[in-house]
DNA sequence: ATAAACAAGTTTGTAATACAAACCGGTTTG
DNA sequence: CAAACCGGTTTGTATTACAAACTTGTTTAT
């Protein structure tokens, strides 16, 4: 017990390694595109929707349909809920893994 | 892509919260009871039950039965494959939640 | 013109889970 | 000897993560 709960209790909306490289990659660049994420992460597109549709609804990832052209584009970027959420795992993690 | 990737490839058996305490505590006694982790990691029996099985079916820790006097009593230990298994996956998630 | 291929995503189906609650075989207590 | 307790295990259920199928629109070929 005692200081190792938190572990237990860590964002599992973060905690799915899908996810976590999604908010990884959304905490450093201010918007990306879903092809770009579609190709830095490697996931499919189904699954790159799904977590998507996933960040969105928890409100750390906002998403914003325009397009390029007459073709549809998907923009995505972090909310600052999102940005707290990720900075909070971060520490959360590493903390536990330090030791 | 690029080195990204590799951690969509966390072991997952680890990863789960619960048993990444379980194999934390494991890691560093060279033998624990159920009753010891039970109350080190506040889970409930019916959850430290399924999830030892889980990692003694990986092969990541050993399940000893004895009795302590008429009591029947759990012990458990971390295997060789289970502490590479956890390191793997600390070094891993290290370097990934580094930058 | 219209059919076939392509682009950018979304929805659906399924199998694998994580947890809670019920259960179980023995032991001690009232 | 019944009830409560100990130390767990099994079962039931709701949530998931992923793959595969689908959708809406655009471009290319014929």
């Amino acid at each position: 017990m005692k200081d190792n709960q938190p572990i237990l209790e860590v964002d599992r909306i973060i905690h799915e390694p899908a996810r976590l490289l999604i908010m990884t990659i959304l905490s450093m660049a201010e918007k990306a595109d879903f092809l770009f994420l579609l190709t830095e992460t490697g996931l499919t597109r189904g699954n790159l929707s799904t977590h998507l549709s996933k960040l969105e609804d928890t409100g750390y990832v906002e998403i914003e349909k325009t397009y390029r052209g007459k073709i549809p584009q998907t923009l995505c970027a972090i909310t600052p809920a999102g940005l707290e959420a990720f900075e909070k795992y971060r520490k959360q993690i590493n903390k536990f893994l330090k030791r």
